[in-house]
DNA sequence: GATCTTGTGAACGACCTGTAAAAGCCGGGA
DNA sequence: TCCCGGCTTTTACAGGTCGTTCACAAGATC
């Protein structure tokens, strides 16, 4: 999409072709936004499907690996927003706009 | 509904595609008006939907969601009245007039 | 034009999100 | 075994957004 590549059976992300580092976590998380782009995922959503179980109630992880990804995202992509936070539901990719 | 179109399920409104950045009381509110196309809602009964509860004797939330939303789908569409006031009754939602 | 109804900007508290930092976990190497 | 370094998880707090109510303006009705 765009500038942006995402190969999860290469476990790889590129941007022009120059690959992120990212970890792990780091990886599901934007493959499995991505995977959806343009509908909005919940925080339930994206926890069952990277972590594979619930979150405790007041969990955070989600939010700080959505903002580790949004930094290393924007620094490959400055000025180009890709996940989008919508306030009381969760998040949703989209690689312009 | 012509240009507008209405996800409950994915949290989304979108008029031509593109997703109306709304609340979620403002998706609610929404929602339930165009689940009854064509028919006057009390504020009652808009009140019971979305909030759940009734409301206070001179509770005013369901006119201020209505002046939010359209300035939102205003501005989306604009030309294009899509809820329309009753005056001593409610609002009702109608895509084309 | 008097009165009732609706529109809407503003304010404020409650709740939600962003993010740095601390704490926990785990594997590899000395 | 013990330490080290990187990754993950949790915590803490600052900052932002939303929901609600109020106050007054504007509109409708008679």
């Amino acid at each position: 999409m765009g500038r942006l590549e995402i190969r999860p059976e290469e476990h790889a992300a590129l941007v022009d072709g120059r690959p992120l580092s990212l970890t792990v976590r780091e990886l599901q998380l934007l493959v499995t936004l991505s995977a959806h782009p343009q509908r909005i995922m919940t925080r339930e959503e994206l926890f069952a499907e990277v972590w594979g179980r619930q979150p405790r109630s007041d969990d955070r992880s989600v939010d700080v690996y959505v903002s580790r990804l949004r930094a290393k995202l924007g620094e490959a992509l400055p000025g180009t927003p890709v996940i989008h936070t919508h306030n009381g539901i969760g998040y949703r990719f989209s690689p312009e706009g």
